[in-house]
RNA sequence: UGCCUGGUAGCUCAGUGGUAGAGCAGGUGACUGUUAAUCACUUGGUCGCUGGUUCGAUCCCAGCCCGGGCAGCCA
């Protein structure tokens, strides 16, 4: 089928390929209106310039009006004048608070103080009302409120920094990796593993729940299930990318994770993203090496490209953002075996609420002071306990009998805690099939995931990292749930 | 799931055993190249729900619902 000539809306005299929907060409759909960040950078007047967002807030005086628009394409909003003898005055009355407009105008230096440009209007039209009941002011929102208003919330400068944040540490995710040659990943979100050891999965059916098929025994009879089997919401994508990484050498993952604990916390959700990379022909002091160049590229691209947001968080948010997140560029990131941490801990002086012995798991206190008080910077801690960690990570070698030890590592960083977990995997089948018996797993469901150590196995290692914690720590804000568009928590998903 | 804490106007909060206030938002007016503008006036409430104690409960008690924090689980 040919393209179609058609006239274009937005310019009569243009007669162009490509119409964009049928009102507008892409040229004058795309070129015509400028983005209020476009319009802040100019360098120069404008005599026309168009413009499309939002009212923040109008200030009437009697010959004029100003009012601050903002469409989302940065933190500051662009000052409009609207002149009392404009045609177009009247529906300054109808431009309140939220109202969606569109003003065609100039661009010009501001009289007052405060702004470099200002737009003199021409042309104002308000799009859509926003009347008394819009409930976003101008002051005074407290974040627990704004989480019920999550369709509303991105319009509010914390939320519009944040979202903005969290598009480009995403972009940057991708950009590191793909500038090391790792391969990207799709791991499947519905999965049949249901022992990964990763904590309690959501269950995808599509039985009826009221009357299930029951096989002989009385029992409901999964292999009526849509799959066949029992089927839930991944936990993880690790597994399927060492299958990956054994073919494609370096590989990454990076999608949605669900975990149906009962966790009422500031840093857990239902719902998460998870970067998970997987390195073959690694050991654990790469891979560390790899989360420590990962974090600080990341947190660098931030404050490169993200400056002004940053900014807003240092001064609204977290008063030592930016000294912070400049220390933990600055600084090698400590690294600390798990039984020097026991020591540490043993030794600090310190009154635990959970006392500390060899074998235990780091508590969150414990976590807390080695990374905040003993360190002040982010640790790694490796080579933890077997007995306490997952049935793949790879049994080292030289352990003391009655202290055996895994290559396991955890990243925590200030006010968090941890954000990265990983380990070099156990690459050595018998090896593998003793920490499966010792974690009373069955062989038969991880067939798959052996004939990996069968054929051309090779050591391997890889971690996650927890996209939302990443941005706590980026933007100073400390829940969770106001990090992802829309939080899904026990009891929770409205949106 | 355990422990702690809260629920009063659209929002943020104060308050009292005798059925309630402030600031902001909204409305009206004034004023001003304003910047979360300012000033004056003004509308607005089943005080989370249910039950109990009491002459009387928003307040005291119990249960429930919902929010938040911490812990565990982890990223």
């Amino acid at each position: 089928m040919g393209l179609a000539r058609a006239s274009c809306r937005r310019a009569e005299s243009c007669i162009c390929l490509q119409p964009l929907g049928s009102f507008f060409c892409r040229k004058h759909y795309l070129m015509s209106r400028t983005l209020v960040k476009a319009a802040l950078n100019s360098t120069a007047p404008a005599d026309t310039i168009f413009l499309q967002g939002w009212v923040r807030t109008r200030r009437d005086a009697k010959a004029f009006s100003f009012i601050e628009l903002n469409d989302g394409s940065c933190l500051k909003g662009l000052q409009i004048i609207i002149d009392a003898t404009l045609p177009d005055y009247a529906q300054v009355a109808r431009a309140g608070t939220g109202a969606s407009v569109e003003v065609h105008g100039k661009l010009v230096a501001s009289k007052g103080g405060g702004q470099k440009w200002e737009v003199v209007a021409e042309k104002f039209t308000v799009l859509g009302e926003a009347d008394a009941t819009y409930p976003l002011q101008k002051k005074g929102h407290t974040l627990e409120f704004l989480r019920e208003i999550a369709h509303l919330r991105p319009r509010s400068n914390l939320f519009g920094a944040v979202f903005r944040v969290r598009s480009r540490l995403a972009y940057a995710v991708h950009q590191f990796f793909q500038a090391k040659e790792f391969c990207y990943v799709h791991t499947p979100i519905i999965t049949a593993s249901d022992a990964e050891g990763a904590g309690d999965m959501f269950r995808v059916t599509t039985l009826d729940l009221a009357t299930p098929p029951k096989n002989e025994q009385g029992e409901i009879d999964n292999r009526q299930d849509f799959f066949g089997k029992k089927t839930f919401l991944t936990v993880s994508g690790q597994l399927e990318a060492e299958i990956f990484a054994t073919a494609l050498s370096n590989v990454y993952t990076f999608g949605p994770t669900f975990r149906a604990e009962n966790s009422h916390t500031s840093r857990h959700a239902s719902e998460f993203w998870m970067i998970e990379p997987e390195v073959a022909f690694c050991d654990l002091a790469g891979n560390m090496d790899l989360a420590e160049e990962f974090v600080k590229y990341l947190i660098r691209d931030a404050t490169q490209h993200c400056a002004a947001d940053l900014e807003f968080f240092s001064k609204f948010v977290d008063p030592e953002l930016l000294t912070r997140l400049n220390f933990v560029l600055e600084r090698p990131f400590q690294r600390c075996s798990y039984t020097a941490a026991v020591e540490i801990l043993n030794n600090s002086g310190k009154i635990w609420e959970h006392p500390v012995a060899w074998g235990d798991n780091l508590q969150s206190e414990h976590e807390r002071y080695l990374t905040e008080e003993h360190f002040k910077c982010p640790v790694t801690v490796y080579n933890y306990p077997r007995a306490i960690k997952a049935f793949y990570m790879r049994q080292n070698e030289d352990c003391v009998a009655g202290r055996e030890t895994v290559a396991a590592m955890d990243l925590l960083v200030p006010g968090i805690g941890e954000i990265i977990g990983g380990s070099q995997r156990e690459e050595r089948l018998e090896q593998l099939r003793a920490g499966m018996s010792l974690h009373h797993l069955e062989e038969k469901n991880y067939w798959w995931y052996l004939d990996l150590r069968r054929y051309g196995t090779v050591p391997h290692a890889g971690f996650g990292l927890g996209f939302e914690r990443m941005l706590m720590f980026i933007t100073g804000v400390a829940n969770i749930r106001d990090v992802i568009p829309f939080a899904r928590t026990p009891g929770t998903a409205e949106f």
